[in-house]
DNA sequence: TCGATATTTCTATAGGTATCGAAACGTAGG
DNA sequence: CCTACGTTTCGATACCTATAGAAATATCGA
């Protein structure tokens, strides 16, 4: 992951709607949310929203995906660990002090 | 960490000039660098490089100390340990996937 | 105290970002 | 086809950010 991806994606992360908006997503799993349940959630105007999903999409952080007539969002894990891995390999002292985290969907973690 | 900080965070870590500021101060470690150092290493005239320091200080990202002088400036490890905390719990399906990943200086991490 | 050095603060300017109503666009169903 | 629905794009406005020269501040050495 190349330095001007990474500053795309640690500006559209900072931001209060953007930040909750990406957090949903995430927690919603690989299914996503359509813009409209993620409007409902976060309280904004479709069109606020609709910015803010933009600015996401174009940092790679989400994707989108049409479902009849609504437009599903959802987080994607491969772009958020590169961004976690750039900053820990690059604003860690200069050496990866956790190479093995790795983000994914919570299936199952708890092995037992 | 809260959001609040989280966002400050972010924001100041998503700039070019200040990416490169702060993984050179990381690089430097504990021992830091000087503003004037770090504006000859940047290509920065001193008062934009004063700018983007200011606003990495308030993000709590590092920090100022007098040295006759000169101004040294210091990574802050732990509030970078902070921020990766809170992404890795928040932004990564809502469950810690690295718990232990903590980030320090590189002092002898290769203990035989 | 004076001049030189290191750095910040001031000031102005240009450009980017957030907001949200209104209009436009695709999709589905009758 | 026509209407309703979900969503985006447009347009206007207000605010924030980046830039860098010039002036101000702080420290040191002679």
């Amino acid at each position: 992951m190349q330095a001007d991806i990474v500053i795309r994606a640690l500006g559209a992360l900072a931001q209060e709607h953007r930040l909750a908006a990406f957090r949903a997503l995430v927690q919603a799993g690989e299914g996503g949310l359509s813009a409209g349940t993620l409007a409902d959630a976060l309280q904004l105007p479709n069109s606020s929203l609709s910015f803010h999903l933009a600015q996401l999409t174009n940092a790679g952080l989400i994707r989108q995906q049409r479902q009849g007539r609504s437009l599903i969002y959802s987080a994607d894990y491969a772009a958020m660990n590169g961004l976690m891995g750039y900053l820990t390999e690059n604003c860690c002292a200069g050496v990866a002090c956790a190479p093995d985290a790795t983000c994914s969907i919570s299936e199952e973690r708890n092995v037992a």
